[in-house]
DNA sequence: TATGTACTTATGTATGTACAAAAACCAAAT
DNA sequence: ATTTGGTTTTTGTACATACATAAGTACATA
């Protein structure tokens, strides 16, 4: 990897930096929180200032892939694979940001009639077909979720659309639709069957399970998502501020 | 208002700034996406340099408080999505709320010497002994939760609090400690023999588990929190919305 | 009227410098 | 053996300064 910096290009050094920065990161002997070089070393290494590296790692500590540690060092933070609820990147974007590249398994669309629960999230006839989004995703080594998806026949969806593409992207530039609200409601239960074959764990191992629900800025219904991760791989966050 | 810092105070000045600017932009007068003082007029009405005042400024439009325009100034974003997934209830009042009794069938309070991970959240050596509270709960039929809390030392808790109370209502009553910030995680397990005993399930049975990380104002560890949740009686629900 | 150009004003980028504070480390004193 | 206190290392805070860049504004010009 290369280590150093193009102080003639037109992208700000704190930017290159942090480009950088995780890169850098990313690499074997920095994932088990490992210290980083200190700033006055590393600023002499790439050939900037202090301020202006402390500006790039800033922005990582922000983001919570860096932890900063007074007379220890700044290290790297511990990397779960998470979704962090109020994030609107999307899964995939979200994964990567992390260091995880993220693999499908299977993508599957199907128009099939809604189940009950369907219909009446969208408020429609059960007789009215529904697209149907199958995906089996996870790391290069093994899938780890399998999501099961509902669009509302309004939004215009067709198997020609570019499924690979991150999807509140796609439903944007292509559909003019805005997912704007979720509400998710997560619980804990066994896989049957089915899921544990697709996921390739035993019948009735923990699995997390997520229903989300997702919708416009007018809080028309949009998808209907339900998602099954394998328990030992996935965690999900919330953060939340009190204001007093 | 008053809009000046004081510039002997231990706090850090860029901090300081920081709260001022927060508090600033929940009066009335800002809401609307007005702009802000220039840079180099509020860095001299507060008398500090802009460089101190573009680290507060950076951290409010990190958090998407403030957006930047070049030319025109900064200005306030419109209005934050708040997460409500933690209620700042307590779980007693959050479940009175939804119509169910809570009944205590534990409660055990001990001091103990801190595992590597809570030494860690709370930054203290693991030979000075925290506080440990186990509390298993649930309605009047049968327990559902089984709670382990820690407590940071400095928070001054004895045994002879009384843990029957609000939790955080006495902590903010009795010991002047106000949870603000909380950050959760959530995943699946299956409960191992002693959870599965105290929630009187199966060995194996799915169980949500959630940790959960309460900071005070200034983002002080208060309390680390582990909760064991029967899977059947427990789901999580988040709503989170964006702002275009 | 439309267009280009110089000016102005705000944020953006980058550096050098200085001292403070926390914590690990080590040695001396008890 | 343990406490105490100083030393060192690393991040934390703060300032002054300089020039770059984007985007309005105003004015001259075709």
């Amino acid at each position: 990897m290369n280590l150093t910096i193009d102080h003639q290009s037109t992208i700000p050094l704190h930017i290159q930096v942090e480009n950088l920065l995780r890169e850098l990161i990313k690499q074997p002997e920095y994932q088990a929180g490992k210290l980083l070089p200190n700033e006055m070393e590393l600023s002499r290494i790439l050939a900037i200032s202090r301020t202006t590296l402390r500006q790039a790692i800033n922005k990582l500590v922000y983001e919570e892939l860096l932890v900063r540690k007074k007379r220890l060092g700044t290290k790297v933070a511990h990397q779960k694979m998470s979704s962090k609820s109020m994030n609107w990147l999307s899964f995939t974007q979200e994964m990567e940001a992390r260091g995880v590249t993220i693999k499908n398994y299977e993508l599957h669309v199907s128009w099939v009639f809604p189940d009950e629960q369907v219909a009446n999230f969208f408020d429609i006839k059960p007789d009215k077909k529904v697209m149907k989004l199958e995906r089996l995703r996870g790391n290069p080594q093994e899938p780890f979720v399998y999501f099961v998806s509902y669009f509302h026949p309004r939004i215009g969806l067709t198997s020609d659309d570019d499924f690979k593409r991150p999807l509140y992207e796609m439903l944007e530039q292509e559909h003019y639709v805005v997912a704007t609200l979720s509400k998710e409601e997560i619980s804990a239960r066994t896989a049957d069957r089915f899921i544990a074959n697709k996921l390739e764990i035993e019948v009735d191992s923990p699995i997390l399970f997520r229903k989300r629900f997702v919708f416009d800025q007018a809080e028309r219904p949009i998808e209907y998502n339900l998602g099954y991760y394998k328990a030992e791989s996935f965690v999900y966050t919330v953060e939340s501020k009190r204001t007093p």
